[in-house]
RNA sequence: UACCCCAUGGUGUAAUGGCAGCACAUCAGGUUUUGGUCCUGACGGUCCAGGUUCGAGUCCUGGUGGGGUAGCCA
């Protein structure tokens, strides 16, 4: 059987890393250009740069395909590299799930996993290069004073009164630090570049700080740490990048970035920024997602809600899809946000190619066969994937009494409803026509089971005598079926975007009541049985579902749905409803 | 208010001075043993004003609109 395991990631690729698409993006055109003049000798090595502070989204996603691709695709590298110069924020369970989810996309960074924190050593070297130079000084300004010192965005900064101490000093005040000899906050180390510059943040800004934390792979070794803009750019070129990609509000970071490359006279790789990517119905920022894990608002970090590699993950979204989306995004330095339909589109896509077919009753309603013997049991040929024959077919048992879905029958059909009604002929799928005969209600009215007949000319679904049905529903054998809990989820939020929020309010304020459904009871069928992990299955006429990784359990399977199938008729009923409803107001035109 | 960036159908993108195209979404039809898939069609766009040019979505100038930046976060 053909599955859609996670080692299957190739399973419905389209052109990423391929090199065969006609245009390129602006940042694959500037690669282009730099491989024509040779201006890397010929090289392209790229690096994500995660911090360990959270787990990955959807968004860095698109980083790491867009990273890892133009690697792939213009025969270079790409290095994982976790910023990690922050301790009070960072975890090695982060760096864990973050190699995992990198590793699940189907990304190799080989044997170049690095940290920035294995060039601490390296990093103070170049401080203390920055200060002989006389362009770097010990400042003794408070937190709250260097913002005072530092302007605003319409007025220059005025400079430090400790600018100008001498190099001695400088190199004695920064040793003392790296020592343990102050506080925290006590002193930093700025680079001195130009108080007045219309760029805040070349006006001197910090370099070093001091905090006295453990940090989760060096210990205690440090007290100092470098801030993000005196490490990235030496971690690049430490590793020789060619091409440092990052998002747009690090574009004001740029000339920083050259600054301190310029001024140490290292190795000089080019950042390029791009637009993050914005899904709508989801937030994107690893504060506020940090957030709904701590207040409990979902189940964690991979809960199937989260727009986390991992939450997608356990939705039931393959690596391809994840992979074909971000292709589908494009990347530009424009400010878009994306409709998660496209999202959608592209696992309902790739699932379509690659998912076994099985049949589950989310909402099972008893139907019985009068005309089939009690202990009749037949043995069905089903069709495991009508879009790859390699697939094969599976039997599916067949008996005098199944369960189909309560949404399959209506006692008074609407227009154009094709399903079973009072004295209508349905086919099951891949199984026989039946007539339903009957209906048994219960005291309040409410339909328990179906009466039928079948005709056993019928078998494997269609008529020796040519007689068409219009309906073919699913179905599973009551003996047979196996019982599950089956969870539907809905978006987190109930608007577009839950960061557009009103004064004092907050993002949470739009969260969905309903974006959790929890089903018991469902029957699915017997092949289910042996359902496997890391398999999303379609169950016909429903949507994608897989295993919960968490909480299914072999006696008690629990299955997740990644997304429902595309539903015309839902549409069609939607259309029917609002046409029946009395118009309001009738106002003249 | 300073500096930087951006602007093409509802949404996401392509067109690198020469026919404004693709995908998603929407709508209509066809095929179908999944009201799925697939196929066909329709709808719909270059922010504004000048300029350069035989020719401008693209280049120039000026507007307008949107975004980013004032952590000892990244």
């Amino acid at each position: 059987m053909t599955t859609n395991t996670p080692s299957d990631t190739n399973v419905g690729d389209s052109t990423s890393g391929a090199g065969t698409s006609q245009s390129l993006d602006f940042i694959r055109t500037v690669v282009t250009d730099d491989l024509k003049t040779g201006k890397y000798e010929g090289r392209v090595h790229t690096r994500f740069p995660p911090e360990p502070n959270g787990y990955l989204h959807i968004g860095h996603a698109k980083a790491i395909c867009l990273n890892f691709g133009v690697a792939r695709q213009f025969d270079g590298l790409c290095n994982l590299r976790f910023d990690d110069t922050n301790p009070t924020k960072e975890e090695m369970e982060y760096v864990e799930s973050i190699k995992d989810n990198v590793r699940w996309l189907g990304f190799d960074w080989e044997d170049r996993c690095y940290f920035a924190s294995d060039y601490f050593e390296q990093l103070y070297a170049y401080a203390v290069q920055l200060i002989e130079k006389g362009k770097a000084y010990v400042c003794d300004l408070s937190p709250d004073e260097i913002g005072e010192y530092r302007g605003n965005l319409t007025e220059p900064g005025r400079d430090s009164p400790h600018r100008n101490r001498s190099v001695e000093e400088n190199l004695e005040l920064f040793e003392r630090m790296r020592n343990g000899d102050f506080q925290e906050g006590e002193r930093t180390l700025r680079a001195k570049i130009d108080m007045a510059s219309p760029n805040i943040h070349m006006r001197d800004p910090v370099i070093y700080r001091i905090q006295h934390a453990t940090h989760h792979r060096t210990g205690d070794t440090w007290c100092i740490y470098p801030m993000y803009d005196f490490t990235h750019c030496i971690s690049d070129s430490i590793e020789r990048i060619t091409h440092s990609l990052c998002t747009l509000e690090f574009e004001v970071h740029r000339p920083l970035y050259d600054w301190f490359l310029d001024e140490l006279e290292l190795y000089h790789p080019q950042q390029i920024e791009f637009a993050r990517l914005n899904l709508t119905y989801t937030v994107m920022s690893k504060r506020m997602l940090a957030e709904l894990v701590r207040e409990k608002v979902v189940d964690g970090w991979d809960d199937p809600r989260m727009p986390t590699i991992s939450g997608l993950r356990r939705r039931g979204y393959t690596p391809a899809a994840i992979r074909n989306f971000c292709d589908r995004v494009g990347i530009t330095k424009y400010n878009s946000t994306t409709e998660v339909a496209l999202l959608e589109h592209s696992v309902r896509d790739n699932l379509n190619k690659c998912a076994p077919r099985v049949m589950g009753i989310l909402h099972p309603l008893r139907l019985v066969i009068e005309n089939c013997p009690e202990d009749f049991v037949d043995e069905l040929d089903a069709v495991n994937n009508p879009e790859d024959p390699s697939a094969g077919t599976r039997k599916v048992p067949f008996s005098r009494v199944l369960y189909i879905d309560e949404k399959d029958f209506n006692e008074d059909p609407p227009r154009k409803f094709h399903r079973l009604a009072p004295g209508r002929e349905v086919r099951l799928r891949y199984g026989y026509f039946i007539t339903c005969t009957d209906v048994v209600k219960d005291d309040d009215g409410n339909v328990t089971e179906l009466r039928c007949t079948y005709d056993p000319e019928t078998r494997g679904g269609s008529a020796p005598d040519g007689r068409k049905v219009k309906g073919t529903i699913h179905w599973v054998s009551a003996e047979h079926a196996v019982d599950a809990q089956v969870r539907l989820y809905d978006r987190l939020f109930n608007v577009p975007d839950p960061t557009d929020v009103d004064e004092g309010g907050t993002f949470k304020d739009h969260i969905n009541p309903d974006s959790l459904d929890i089903l018991e009871g469902c029957k699915v069928e017997r092949s289910l049985g042996e359902a496997k992990h890391g398999i999303t299955y379609q169950f016909e006429r429903e949507g994608y579902f897989c295993l919960d990784s968490k909480e299914s359990r072999p006696d008690r399977p629990v299955f997740n749905r990644t997304v429902a199938l595309r539903d015309s008729w839902a549409k069609i009923e939607k259309t029917q409803q609002q046409q029946h409803k009395p118009k309001r107001g009738d106002s003249p035109k």
